[in-house]
DNA sequence: GCTTGACCTGGAGTACACTCCAGGTGCGAT
DNA sequence: ATCGCACCTGGAGTGTACTCCAGGTCAAGC
């Protein structure tokens, strides 16, 4: 079985050293075994893990979420159709945020090219009867 | 022109007052009018602005960034060049972000998946010559 | 044996974006 | 006139998730 230096899951995992000695201080990572020593050494088992942590963080679980996932995992088998029910809560979770980013995403478009469209025309002073359309309102 | 109190404002963006008052100290909210009394009267280009604010903000710019774009604003109009790279580049970290989201929602749809079929067969012992698929690793 | 660089611990510090508080004021209604 | 609620200010406090530090240890290479 493959063992890495916290410097190499580091580097594979893209947390910082600090960061998986803090998940470990919190308790995200479990019993990581050790040198005699007291250097930590990490398995393909905590690679695993890792990589669920970062899905879940870069989705924007907060870390007390992950924390309850964690214990589940720990508590056995019995606890499957609990961490079903996280991951599915937070699935939806992850899909409505992927719906309100593409919503304001097209606002932000739209504003895009509204000002596209003041800079072809210059602000054009000398048009008739300007009936002050729709919104500039949003940009001051 | 439409006036509105701070409580109305809150209501309509959802900013609380206090979120409201400290984006005007900070200077991403210009020149609030106020009455004699000193209370702040809102107007419909602040909405307008506030409407924009919230899309950056509910999109990860962080506020340094709407701060920089306030301040453009304030600049005069030759500085649309540069707000409409600001905004292209949002767009650009908001379309990346969307696309990473669908990607590790694909992983976690994966796990919901695999939990799926743990349970289905309840961890069957009996199978003969387990090769020890892909992986469980992922939940410890 | 000694150097050097990666690693260890406990605890303090940081960044960000608010949020809350105490003590005081403005103003519409009774 | 006075009540009461919405509002004001400056400043302190909060939550989240790290990140940094001092002072010490381990172990591979010369």
């Amino acid at each position: 079985m493959t063992q890495y230096s916290p410097a190499q899951v580091a580097e594979k995992t893209g947390f910082s050293i600090d960061t998986l000695r803090y998940y470990e201080r919190i308790g995200l990572l479990h019993h990581v075994t050790r040198t005699t020593g007291g250097r930590r050494i990490f398995t393909d088992d905590d690679l695993g893990w890792l990589g669920l942590v970062r899905c879940l963080r870069d989705t924007g679980m907060p870390i007390a979420d992950m924390l309850r996932f964690a214990e589940l995992c720990r508590a056995g088998d019995d606890t499957v159709p609990a961490r079903l029910e996280l991951l599915e809560q937070h699935d939806a979770a992850v899909q409505e945020k992927i719906a309100h980013l593409r919503a304001q995403q097209r606002r932000i478009r739209d504003k895009i090219q509204w000002y596209r469209n003041t800079e072809g025309c210059q602000v054009d002073r000398s048009a008739p009867a300007d009936r002050s359309d729709s919104a500039e309102a949003v940009s001051r």
